[in-house]
DNA sequence: ACTGTCTGATTGTCAGACAATCTTCGGACG
DNA sequence: CGTCCGAAGATTGTCTGACAATCAGACAGT
């Protein structure tokens, strides 16, 4: 009952910040799409202040672009950018992969708990975007071993443009099992100590999720 | 005189985050000092909001740390966020060495040219403050031979954090010409292809530069 | 010395205002 | 026919003023 409480304590900004995140990994608000200041304190029932602090927040985050004098649009990934974040992903993750042998015993844990959790979503069929959320968490757990509070804010700030990026993909149809398989091998080898092998599955791996990310965002549909 | 013009075209509340940047950086406040946003809209002579917001940036960059309903207070970094730091500035500075082959000319060329600057200003015996600067673009440029985008923004970042830190110590009087030697050695051995020599020779660098400053922050004056 | 309360200061939020700037649209002009 | 221009409307950037909620410190009572 301590903990419940502590948690209502939420500013009026960060609410609008988190129903606007929230709207934007939805899909609600497509790429490109201009967030009206005055629109969103009227739908929000806040003051236009609050509005602009929270966008604020949002820009900080990457979710969204501030052009001057012309508004906030969502911010929309080209290939570039989508490349420049697979690189972020690679360095963070491949530190994380390094540090696992002098990571705390939580830290492995909590890999491995992401894991299995990642797996009993895809094995039980769980939907799309929940199973999504497993995987990135898998990833953010490999992050978390080098202890970096400012390495995983990293990590949490480029899988919320992914997720952005993802929104709109319901067509991104990845065989899940498959994709468990990879990561499963690839947690095996962290396990028995294999680094050159967890450094080259990484980079495959996500070479991967580029090429797929950018095809079908760039390729099956102007 | 066209630059000049671009950077006055700034927005008010861009040119009060300089302002109280460079203060910050000048050590003008010192760690835990509140600012008060009425009596900084006063003496920058611009509204609250406008305090507010400029504020709202000078927090997501770390350098300022808002306490609800209590203000915002300058950042103080103790030791294990110190720690975290060079934590991110190694993963960041090692991604870089090994990019290096891989690297734009142009990126390379920058490596070279700061450490040029850094030394020439060494040897003159240039303000410590400016040695500092040249020294942190050198890091820098490590971090942009990635080619990354956002992993140089998150270099900016800690660089920000760390000259903050820096800032009241004109205490930490390092022999400038032997850090010079120790820059120079990393760099010959980046232009030889001494990847393993260039890794160690960060941890060692980075793990003196965290030790020097703790020592010199918590160790000479509590 | 401990505790509860009061007061002043400060933040969080809102509403309204207005200049500067952008977009749009229709018309003038070459 | 296409381009340029200007007016109208929309939107942002910024300021002012306001007020409730909250916090810090003084103060008094036990």
């Amino acid at each position: 009952m301590y903990e419940s409480l502590a948690l209502e304590h939420s500013s009026t900004v960060d609410r609008a910040a988190e129903v606007l995140r929230q709207a934007l990994f939805a899909g609600d608000l497509a790429p490109g799409t201009p967030l009206r200041e005055i629109a969103l304190a009227d739908q929000l029932g806040i003051g236009r202040s609050s509005v602009r602090e929270a966008l604020g927040v949002l820009i900080a985050e990457g979710l969204v672009t501030r052009i001057p004098h012309r508004g906030v649009v969502v911010t929309e990934l080209d290939p570039a950018q989508i490349h420049d974040v697979v690189a972020v992903r690679l360095v963070l993750e491949t530190a994380g992969a390094h540090a696992w042998p002098g990571a705390t015993d939580e830290a492995r844990g909590a890999v491995r708990a992401s894991m299995a959790d990642y797996r009993r979503l895809a094995q039980v069929g769980a939907p799309a975007r929940q199973i999504t959320e497993a995987h990135l968490a898998f990833h953010r757990s490999l992050v978390a071993l080098t202890g970096s509070r400012r390495l995983v804010a990293v990590a949490d700030q480029v899988s919320a443009e992914i997720r952005l990026a993802l929104a709109h993909l319901d067509r991104l149809r990845l065989n899940a099992v498959e994709q468990v398989a990879e990561h499963q091998a690839l947690l095996d080898r962290l396990e028995t100590g294999d680094t050159e092998g967890v450094a080259s599955a990484l980079v495959a791996h996500l070479d991967d999720a580029e090429t797929s990310l950018v095809q079908t965002l760039y390729v099956a549909e102007p």
